[in-house]
DNA sequence: TTATATTTTTAGCCTTGTCTAAAAAAATTA
DNA sequence: TAATTTTTTTAGACAAGGCTAAAAATATAA
């Protein structure tokens, strides 16, 4: 089907629409993927002749509806080894992005029908990021960010922006996991601080944590 | 690591030697690959100055002490995922080899370690071929072929010589799977076939089918 | 608006792994 | 032993995917 340097351009776009709007730049994409904006330009023209996304000189790329189908695919298939590795193989959710990264390029469909149904069609990763369904489509969820919540209301995390070893290392640390209740109990204006409460454990936490934590309201 | 085209190759002789034995040709490994002599000779030179088999030209190959643990620890990573696929996912044992052989190139120390812990630490895989222990040890098995069974002796069957999809759906057909008993009722010198009997089954089968399934004698 | 800076593309080269065609070595046959 | 066939290697080419350096287009500043 498609090669694994093309599998991972389609991803990596196919993220950055959904972060920003509109086209993305070469210079994104190089950034994203660590690799030379050269690099890229090559790649996108390939890419443009397969229809996968519509490209003019110097005017950045957008995924066409196939160029779609093809990323949450291999999005679909990156989150449902996720779980699998979480949840069978006890792996800790800091550990499997690396090893995930390899199993999402395995090509079998059935595997991967079979697979979700073996983890129960997980609706969300390790991490709280919806997983795709079959036909590419993304469940939108009503989440915040922690840092945007006031003052005496309360949510629960639903997942994280950012997801670096170091970050999830530092969560697990103060007991904060997917399902976590949160209680923001101070705000500081100034530098964008916050006083929570987890469990019964009160603390400080600054405000590129904050910004880093997903959490759904309750009403 | 390694590069996918590397392990393959040495996968490739790893089965060579133990099917034959000495030296295994360049030509044997093409066919064995399905690649043309000339791309054999470029891939075993440079896994020659990688020191993973020794190599004189025109004299063919031999795997060195690494070579051999790199090749059977991909063919252990082969045989612990079809034994997921089959025990864990509910595929036929005639399904499994072509994902396995993507799955088996996934690096990762730790996911073996804990793939093999969630499957109980199986010995041998869907077709009754022996898992690679953590060090590259084969469990050697008194396994004999059975064509070689004399008449009015039975044997169990634990494997498979040659697993294509066709030839393990004739054996579902025949209700033949690793453990069944068989019992050989006669035996044509002429043709090497055989009359044998499976369950309550009577059946004929030919030199062709005997010799490519493995049955160990009980004493 | 012109000059400067940034972004993007092009051109050319490299590595990996493959191939075909031709040359060289080894094995076989007469 | 000489001639022929088979096997193996070498030489040269190609595609994928990456890189650097230079050119071209666009954006920004004076």
């Amino acid at each position: 089907m498609f090669t694994l340097a093309e599998e991972n351009y389609l991803k990596a776009i196919f993220h950055l629409e959904n972060e920003f709007q509109g086209e993305i730049s070469t210079n994104a994409i190089a950034e994203s993927m660590e690799t030379k904006p050269s690099s890229v330009t090559d790649m996108i023209q390939k890419l443009a002749e397969k229809k996968l996304l519509t490209y003019k000189r110097y005017k950045g790329v957008q995924l066409t509806g196939s160029g779609k189908k093809v990323a949450a695919g291999v999005i679909r298939k990156h989150r449902l080894w996720e779980v699998f590795l979480v949840e069978k193989l006890s792996f800790h959710w800091d550990e499997v992005h690396e090893i995930a990264e390899q199993l999402e390029h395995i090509q079998s469909e059935e595997l991967i029908i079979r697979l979700d149904k073996f983890l129960g069609s997980p609706d969300f990763d390790p991490h709280g990021d919806p997983i795709p369904d079959k036909h590419g489509v993304l469940k939108r969820t009503e989440k915040k960010i922690l840092s945007e919540i006031d003052k005496n209301q309360k949510g629960v995390c639903v997942g994280v922006k950012e997801s670096s070893p170091e970050f999830l290392q530092y969560l697990d640390k103060k007991k904060i996991s997917i399902g976590t209740k949160i209680y923001v109990l101070g705000k500081e204006f100034f530098d964008g601080s916050m006083i929570i409460q987890v469990g019964s454990e009160q603390f400080f936490i600054s405000h590129k944590i904050a910004e880093n934590l997903y959490v759904q309201t309750q009403e």
